[in-house]
DNA sequence: TGACAAATGCAACTCGGTTGCATTACAATT
DNA sequence: AATTGTAATGCAACCGAGTTGCATTTGTCA
């Protein structure tokens, strides 16, 4: 069972409808796999000759951060990206094609760095966020 | 002397002149520990009964960013901040109180994660942007 | 002091994102 | 299958950060 079925189901049994547009941008940005901006979304969510309003589709990605199966994500200046909610990770941006690629956050090396910055700062940290940016192999 | 008086000397020798709103905004950021935002630079360097239009403002911001003088800062969804340029760092970003604090950026463990994902991703990193979120010690 | 280019102000604009409100459509109930 | 309550949708107007074009002012240098 995909994702998308179990999530819609959990939805439904809370009240919320299994509506045309919340179907499509969650299998979209399922079977996704690097964040995509709004525009993108309301792109690719069209089907046939349907096209979903933006006030939908922003109000629609708002609600599913908001339930937290979907995150949001900025990047410098950027517009809004958004992705499939999973486990911490940080992004490889490249400033060559704007590709942007999902890397793993939860290295030891790493945890150990947001100790170290807690202890010698006085500072609890809730979150972070960490984006390099650079060249991919193909843009190199 | 000054850093702001040598950029303003610098400045001068290439044909840009020493106008009022350059010059208060070199100052006022100088002596500023945290970056400011736009309306904030705005509001303080604002003399006597004479206030700068927001696009001067935006345009001296651009400007001295674009010589490298002042570094824009984005956290987050929140509009643009702005700070003297210097080495490379972080930011503590307390969720409670808003202010923003620089850490050193150059630590021998940060080198090392960040060739780490160099080497794994195959990926040139030209440069990175880190943010801690959390609570200062005060709103702990 | 005059002249040229840089800096400034103003108004209008762009663009991502939001809001209020009327309309449509989903799904539970009869 | 028809009814009904509410969630979802569309539309138009709006908001706020940031930008642009153009006319005016001001700093600097000859």
């Amino acid at each position: 069972m995909q994702k998308t079925d179990q999530i819609l189901t959990e939805l439904r049994k809370e009240g919320s409808r299994q509506s045309v547009a919340r179907e499509r941008i969650l299998r979209l940005l399922e079977s996704h796999l690097s964040p995509l901006s709004v525009p993108e979304i309301e792109r690719r969510i069209a089907v046939d000759s349907r096209r979903f309003n933006k006030t939908t589709v922003y109000r629609e990605l708002q609600f599913l951060s908001g339930k937290g199966y979907l995150k949001e994500l900025r990047l410098r200046n950027d517009t809004a990206l958004y992705e499939f909610s999973g486990p911490h990770h940080h992004h490889l941006v490249c400033i060559g094609c704007g590709a942007v690629k999902d890397i793993d956050g939860e290295t030891e090396s790493w945890h150990n760095e947001e100790r170290r910055v807690e202890r010698e700062e006085n500072f609890r940290i809730l979150e972070h966020s960490l984006e390099f940016f650079g060249l991919c192999a193909t843009c190199r």
